[in-house]
DNA sequence: TCAAAAGTGTTGGAATTACACCCATGC
DNA sequence: GCATGGGTGTAATTCCAACACTTTTGA
């Protein structure tokens, strides 16, 4: 089977920078390639957009395939198209990045025969093609967007403590925050749940559990409301 | 001639949506169809990305080869890919955006045999394809990039009035300033170079002219400054 | 001399920062 | 009982919003 055009195309991928958060890092993950060009070496996974597929499901899909990973924090970041960025043809990419807790969404390691690994962000290896570049502008991104969207919940588990969203504001933005202000300052937006549990399994007081209030943020986003942290 | 691919593959554009200001209002620069499909509806100025050309590059040349304009802002916005946003087959876009001076890059009107046209953000027509859409898009984020990097000059003149710059502000933001506070604000960012020239020409006191100092913007860049207005 | 817009400071209230100690828990 | 992090308030400072009149110019 083949298909043929009156003009030539470049090919269109998606590909996608997933973040994700343990106790003591932000993640990434990355896929191992099997085949060449960069054989054996790490990229971020992605593929083709398939004919009569939307962009947003092609990443999706993708992400399905090659990590396992579902119904996770998903947005576009940005289009990459340099001519040579791979060095068959040219291959325009859409790159898209995501949001997930490393400890819930625990992706299967190897789905096909690729191995996929999380690497810390101050320790990562030389990637294939231009993702370097595209890891970057995600990391930008999310620094950018963690101040006025709150995303940074995406990257917790469902019940937080409010130390937890602190360091991780602290270890993404990489600046000291003071705990009584910080408190002061999320709580006063309203949009945190304060739940009836309590951390366990914890060699000290056992913190309050949170919970980010999806429905009351929308709630006040009508009423002209500016999340800021 | 004709090109054949082992795998189908989508279409793959780019559109923009060029922004010009004049002394009314903040305007639009569409094109009219001259083929179907939509034809002689209202489009953005676009097309067909070509095999070993950067996609920045293929929005220049749409743009120099529709409208006339170069040496303009560019900037990417987002890509579209739903299947169905063109009518005759799959065809994703990397749309961007576009802040040129109306009067300085008064654009021909008609390059080829078809027409363009300035249409204020009030009163447009219904667009072609998923149009209408990209156009909201780029008009979301030229509000959310007014505030907090200075693409508003670009808009501008390259010498203007304290008062002009804050009723681009006032127009695109929708909200009424001070002025007052504004001069304030703006000249303590430091950015702004006042030349020894003033308004000519006006029926009342001549107001001074400012230009934006791009090279102090960067130099404050570099030590950590945001602007922000 | 009139019309039209340019230009200019002060003050009160709000928001933000800096800062230190007691509490609860598990070992 | 001690080590570990949880949790809390106040005072000083800075930032921001509100506000009105005089000046310059051309017609």
């Amino acid at each position: 089977m083949s298909y043929t055009y009156e003009y030539a195309r470049p090919a269109l991928t998606t590909d996608c920078v997933v973040f994700g958060l343990d106790d003591e890092d932000l993640k990434v993950l990355l896929i191992q390639r099997d085949i060449p060009p960069y054989e054996a070496r790490w990229a971020l996974p992605g593929g083709f957009v398939r004919v009569g597929e939307d962009i947003d499901e092609s990443a999706r899909r993708e992400l399905r395939e090659e990590t396992s990973l579902k119904n996770v924090f998903l947005e576009q970041l940005y289009s990459f198209g340099h001519p040579r960025r791979d060095p068959r043809e040219h291959v325009v990419t859409i790159a898209y990045y995501a949001l997930v807790n490393l400890l819930e969404h625990q992706p299967r390691a190897d789905t096909d025969a690729r191995k996929a690994a999380w690497f810390p962000l101050d320790d990562l290896p030389t990637l294939a093609f231009d993702h370097g570049k595209i890891l970057e502008t995600a990391r930008e991104r999310l620094r950018g967007k963690l101040r006025y969207e709150p995303i940074g919940f995406e990257l917790l588990p469902e019940k937080f403590t409010l130390t937890e969203l602190q360091k991780l504001y602290e270890r993404i933005l990489d600046e000291e925050i003071d705990k009584r202000n910080f408190r002061k300052k999320v709580k006063k937006l309203g949009i945190l749940e304060e739940t009836e549990e309590v951390q366990s399994d914890v060699a000290h007081r056992a913190a309050r559990l949170y919970r980010f209030d999806q429905k009351q943020y929308k709630a006040l986003l009508k009423k002209g409301f500016n999340f800021e942290l």
